[in-house]
Order: C-alpha cells, then structure tokens, then sequence
DNA sequence: ACCTGAACACCGTTCAAGT
DNA sequence: ACCTGAACACCGTTCAAGT
C-alpha cells in the first residue's frame, strides 16, 4: 500500500511513539476550528476513510479536506501507515464491551464481544482489512482485547488453551466480517447494492458446472435476507466453535 | 490500492473476460523467450510478488523485469486489478486437493484441504490478502471450491448447514494464515526472523498491564517452537470446529 | 513551534502513433 | 496484431525555507 522498500522496516507509531506533548497544546488553546492536531487529522481521516474508501484517502486529499498543505500533517504524524494505526486503533474504540460484572456465561460474553467488533468493522469497511496490513496494538485494541482475555479467563478451559481459544474465535470473526465488509464495498463500488452485485457473481458463477457457493458466501434462498442468513451463519459457527471447545468438559 | 474512482465499478476479469484467443498464438509460434503473453505475464507478476512484495509490483517494475515497455502489458490485460486476479488463480492451481475417491473420512479431507489451501497461501505470502480485495472465482477457484463441496457433501450435516459449515472453516482459515503470513513479512520488512520481530512486539506490548497475548497471536513458551504453537492452534482449532458441528449427531 | 513551496521519485492509465 | 512515447493526473515524502 505504502510505497515501502522491503529493506527497510515498517514503522509503527505504537512501537516508537511520538512525544505525547507534540500536537498538543494546552487545554484552553484551541482557539479556532482551523487549530490542527493529532486527533482532529485522525478524526478527519476516520471521515474520510469512511465515507470514500481507502483508495480516495491520501495524504494529499486529507489535507485539502482540513484546509491545510499537505506537508502540515507530516508535523503530527510519522507517514502514513503511522496514520493508518491511529484511525484503526479510534474505531477500535467505539467496540461495546460487555459488562464482566454482570456475571453473564462466559460464552455469551465471548459473543456478545464478537458481535460487537463485527458490527463496529462494518460500519467503517475499510477497517477490518487494516488489521492484516498494520500492527494494532494500540491503547483501544488493547482495551479490547484485555476484555477478551478476561472473559476467557472465566471458562473451563485449561490455561494453555486459552489464547487458543482467543485466537479461533477473532480470527474466524476476522474472516468472516472481511468478506462481509468487502461484498459492501463491492455493491458501492459497482453502484448496486451488495446482494444485488452478489447475485450478479452467482449468477455468473453458477454457469460453470457443480458450483453452489463463493468464496465463504451462499445462495440459499429460504424466505430469508442475505442480511438474515449472514447472521444465522455467524451466530450458528460461533455456537459451533463454543460447543466444541467445551465437548467432554463440564461447563 | 488501485486507483479507483469510488463512482466507477470495479472491473473483474471473470466477469467480462477477454477473449481467449488474446495473447495466445498458435501452439508452435512461441518463437523466442522474448515473446509475450498472459501466461508470462502472470507468472512473472507471480514471481515478482513473491521475491519483493505487493509494495515492489507495479505495472511499470514488471514491464522493467519483461524487458518491456509498461504499456504493452496493457495488450494482455485490462488494468493491474485483473492482473492480480489472475495472479490469484495462478497460485490457487497449486493448491493440492485430496483424493476424494480414496473413500476418506470427510473431516480428514477437509482437514486436508484446510492445510494445503494454508501452505499454498504461506508460499506467497501477498496472495491471501487478495481475498479480500478481489473477487476470486477463476478457474483454479473454482476447482478447489468445487472439491470443497463435494468433501461438505459426504458429511452428516442437514444440506442447509453445508455451506455454512465451508464459510466457517475456510473464514477462519483465511483469518488464521492472514495473521500468519502477516507476521512473516513484518519480519522480512524489519530484517529479524518472524519470530524475533514477534517477541519485540510482545516485549513492547507486555509494558502495559494485565495483557498477555497480541491480536491472535500467543505467548506460550513450552519448550515448543513458535511454528509448533501455531500449528498446534490451527488443528485445535478445525478440531473444536468439526467437532462442534458434529454434536448430537451421528458421525 | 508550526506550516509552506518546490522538488524527487514514483504510480496506473489514456491516447495517438508507429510497425 | 502488437508495441511504443509522450502525456495526464495522481501518489508519499524530503528538504530547506519561512513565520
């Protein structure tokens, strides 16, 4: 994405951040709704990403949009993927967590987190697809996963399959909200909607012999929405994965 | 990642393919290595990508590398997106499918799948991030889809749960080896071996409190290899899967 | 401390022209 | 049928300079 040389490694804001001082003045100075800082430019990036996709966010297009030159964000942040990690790590923000007070089954807690990751990636597309391209380790995606962590720590598992358990359970969730996310941004991008722009590639799929699916995608058509047998596909693997983590322990 | 207009639809070669009489002479004209077609474009795109990255292929440094000008390229394919297809497919027809005659458990054989579609994909590393900004339902695809199936078919499973069972399996496949072959470019990218960038980032991430392991990825030290652990994590985990949508019912 | 202008080294792609 | 050259409209980023 970035036009990096292999040779020389990828920067990433969180393994050497800036001073927390830089772009921020005090509290009483932001005088004007022109003041640049970090947040307004990740902000603003977020917007941005959001609303046209990645390929119309650049560097050059962000700064037009704040008023400013281009070369005016390079004060605040490193480059661009540096950028890039901090507009993940605000969405990663915005996940609901549940209350692990509440003393819910741990496995309702451990859905109710995948949900909710799932449902904050579909509302920015572009998100879901930073999380195989950057490191996001920052403080949100931290506050995420110290959740998960605790809510695992709650099950009957052993120990040492715990980040196991962790693990298939996101990435699966990873997998399935990247297809979902990037069949959206295929209807905007080809100006249908997205089942309508699926049914055109099934259609054209279906032509060639014994093919009945695409890609982790389905064409049941059972009285349901794609948008309800997307869902009953999420919630039935999830209860798949619960119920074979648990086979042979008590609960 | 390419320029697109958010306005204008994406192009796929599937979907409005060129004729195949494009770029292919006769069987007996490939006179000299000189000479193009689609085929020696794909394959040195393949090549290029997997020696130096998606960041080092553009259309300009494959036309260098075919001692060609960048425009001729444009003869054999419609635009870089295509190419990338293309590309895809090209590796999707390495991927080695089980017999499905040799009368095998089903859950072995989409074990087996699992596992090769997962080396395939750790053979070059670029090409499972396409899944998620391409439409892949080439032939190639298409071949190992269609042997998917069939293994889904010769399960217990009621036939509305088939392609909900291959989503979840081939999603969290997809999930698992992203991540995975994610860390190995980090690795190239900063010139440590995988593993050692993976325990900088770790170092760096256990400053902050109560956190144990990094977006899917583990922190177990027993006496096992990482590439042990993460192999261990993806069987366990197809296990709990297959296992889970297996309960109550017979095998 | 913060922002700009000019410049560098790239991109993908169009178009008209060559052979 | 196949390939080229020049050009367009972009990129991310460096550097020296301004205030």
């Amino acid at each position: 994405m970035a036009a990096n040389r292999a040779s020389q490694p990828r920067s990433s804001v969180w393994l050497t951040p800036r001073p927390p001082t830089r772009g921020r003045r005090g509290a009483d100075s932001g005088s004007g709704a022109g003041s640049l800082d970090r947040e307004k430019i990740v902000a603003t990036a977020v917007r941005l990403l959001d609303a046209e996709g990645t390929a119309q966010c650049s560097m050059r297009r962000l700064a037009a949009e704040l008023g400013v030159t281009p070369m005016s964000l390079y004060w605040y942040v490193n480059n661009k993927d540096d950028l890039m990690e901090l507009a993940l790590d605000a969405v990663a923000g915005e996940i609901a967590l549940p209350d692990l007070e509440a003393g819910n089954d741990w496995r309702d807690d451990l859905r109710a987190l995948a949900a909710s990751w799932r449902h904050t990636m579909i509302g920015h597309p572009w998100a879901i697809r930073c999380y195989g391209e950057y490191l996001n380790i920052g403080p949100q995606s931290m506050r995420f996963s110290r959740c998960a962590q605790a809510v695992v720590a709650r099950s009957p598992l052993p120990e040492e399959e715990h980040s196991t358990a962790l693990s298939a359970v996101f990435q699966y969730v990873y997998g399935f909200t990247s297809m979902e996310s990037r069949w959206q941004e295929y209807g905007r991008e080809s100006g249908r909607s997205p089942d309508e722009f699926f049914e055109e590639v099934a259609g054209s799929v279906a032509q060639a012999p014994g093919i009945k699916a695409t890609g982790g995608m389905i064409e049941r058509h059972s009285g349901l929405t794609m948008q309800q047998m997307r869902d009953l596909d999420f919630d039935r693997t999830l209860d798949w994965l619960l119920a074979g983590m648990c086979v042979g322990r008590r609960s």
